[in-house]
Parts: structure tokens; C-alpha cells; sequence
DNA sequence: TAGAAAACCTAGTGAAATACTAGGGAATGA
DNA sequence: TCATTCCCTAGTATTTCACTAGGTTTTCTA
């Protein structure tokens, strides 16, 4: 039930993005240095992003990635999805396509797997990078306030 | 975000177990085949589960295995969290003993996965064997019910 | 009391995934 | 033109997964 890096560094990554949105272009390696990610690594995970439609790029110098909606439109299960594959925790409750075993009509086991899957999705579809953007804001103004 | 053979075998081993609560030790072999399961396998999984307690072995001819509690005590979160380990989207939210970073207190990311942690162990600890029992048999009532 | 049935134990193994690195090419702004 | 940046394919060490192999030990029963 991990996470890999993948989707891991992606949100980072996006998450990046979105603090630097309406700043033009931000180039990868800027990326990759403020979150510690190996740059070559990132820019395969992007790369998939860039395909899947969450960011644009910009080529050739002062280029760059930008993401391709707002903040508000885009959530962290969008992110997941695209770079980890589609939530379930086993094949047979895949939001998409789920294998089917041979009784799955009676199989008690498939009902818990499927009410983890709702339940991992409805937090991961109601998180937007705009939320996170506020919930850092509020973090540094109360961090400020205790400095005070 | 998938769960191993480990946790789903297990799990379908325990509910057997719970099936057959109260008719003496179960032999693996009859576990491993209804479950369509390797018997070696499942040997090495059911291991585990005795060394936490989860079960009780009985050995020699006629021995087998019994749960060490009732279904009512055991819970789908019990036997996932010892074949799977902590359960934790990313090892820095893990139940016991996170892996620090170093900015835990201000990682936004951070936060997320503790949600997606909580949500999930929701769900594993709220459902029982017993639960489990009850949801399969209502299971076959209403299939009854169907082909009258 | 032999022997079958069962649990118990250690080690090996092929395949796949993970988390990268290597080494280029192609577009573009200054 | 040339530095900057994105784009692409391929390779690779390590780890995990899902087993298999081949035993030993305990205990019931005939």
C-alpha cells in the first residue's frame, strides 16, 4: 500500500508548478533542485504529465513547464492517476477495467478492497493544488504569528 | 498504491478461519485449495500471522490451525498491517515510527498522505471477521431469496 | 509402534518493478 | 551562433514479489 516516487515527486513537482503559476515558464532543473529530485528522473516523470495533458512546456531557452489548468482545477488524484495508474488497491475494483475473478458476485474480500479504493479516492479528488497553496499560506502566517 | 498477494491471501485465509470457527484446527491444505492459493506460500504467510498471535497452530496428524481470538476481535486492519507492515502511503507518515524529513512541520504534500493514511486504517480497522461473516451470509440469503 | 498427516524451517529463484544514469538530439531566445 | 532548455531511447543495479525445493519435527491413529 505504498506510493512509489513517482507519484510522489509528481504532486511535488506539480505542487511547485502551481506556487510559480503565472510566472511563465518554470524550467526543470529549478524544479529539481528545490524539491531534491534527481532532474533526468523528473523529466521522465513529466514528461508523462506533459502527455496526460496536466502541464504544457516550453521549449528552447528561458523555457520551461507551465500547468496546462488552474490550480483550482486540477487535484491530487488527477496526479496520482496519471503517473501511479488507477486507484485499487487490488486489480479486481480498478476504477478502470477490473479484472474480474470468477466470483466476484460473492466475494466478501472484493467488497472491503472497493471501499478502500472509494475512500482513498474521495481524499485524493477532494484535495486541489489551490487547497494546498492556502493550507502553506495559512502554515506560514501561523508560524509568523508565533515568531511575533 | 496496491496491496501485495500477501495482504489479500492473507486476509482470505483468515476469513476461512473465521468460516470455520469452532470446528477445531483447520488444515492449510484445505485453506490453500478452497482459496486457490499455493499451500507453500500460504505456509510462510500464516507464519507470520502465528508469530503475532493472530492464529494458533495445532501440529501432527489431525492438527491445523485456529484463530487465537474470535471473529468479533479480529479486524481486516490487524492482519494487513502484519503481512503488509505500518500502513502508510509514504514511509515519513507511517503508523509507528515515521521516517523524519526535514521540513515535516511545513511539507504541505506531508499532510496529504496522513489523510489518505487515516482514511484507509478507517476503513481496515472498522471491518471485523465477524462483519465479514454477517455481509456473506446476507449474501446468500438474498440469493436465495432470487431463485425462489 | 509404525506410519501417515500435519506443522515448521531455510534457502534458492525467475520475473518484474523501482529509481535511477548515460548519452544523445531538437527547438528557441539573446 | 550558442547557451539553454525540452525531448527521447536505452541501459542498469537493487529490491521486492511470488513462489518452489527439500527437508525436519510433532502427534494422532490403526
Amino acid at each position: 500500500m505504498k506510493l512509489s516516487t513517482k507519484g510522489r515527486y509528481g504532486v511535488k513537482a506539480m505542487f511547485d508548478l502551481a506556487q510559480n503559476y503565472g510566472s511563465g515558464p518554470i524550467p526543470l532543473n529549478s524544479i529539481a533542485q528545490r524539491n531534491s529530485i534527481s532532474e533526468h528522473y523528473l523529466e521522465q516523470l513529466i514528461a508523462v504529465l506533459r502527455k496526460a495533458g496536466l502541464v504544457k512546456s516550453v521549449r528552447g531557452a528561458q523555457g520551461g513547464y507551465i500547468l496546462s489548468k488552474s490550480p483550482e482545477a486540477i487535484t491530487i488524484g488527477d496526479i496520482i492517476r496519471v503517473l501511479e495508474g488507477p486507484i485499487a488497491p487490488v486489480d479486481c475494483v480498478s476504477e478502470e477495467e477490473p479484472e474480474p475473478c470468477n466470483n466476484a458476485e460473492f466475494c466478501v474480500t472484493r467488497s472491503i478492497w472497493a471501499r478502500v479504493r472509494d475512500s482513498v479516492a474521495d481524499v485524493l479528488d477532494s484535495i486541489t493544488l489551490a487547497d494546498m497553496l492556502e493550507e502553506e499560506k495559512k502554515r506560514r502566517d501561523e508560524s509568523y504569528m508565533y515568531y511575533i
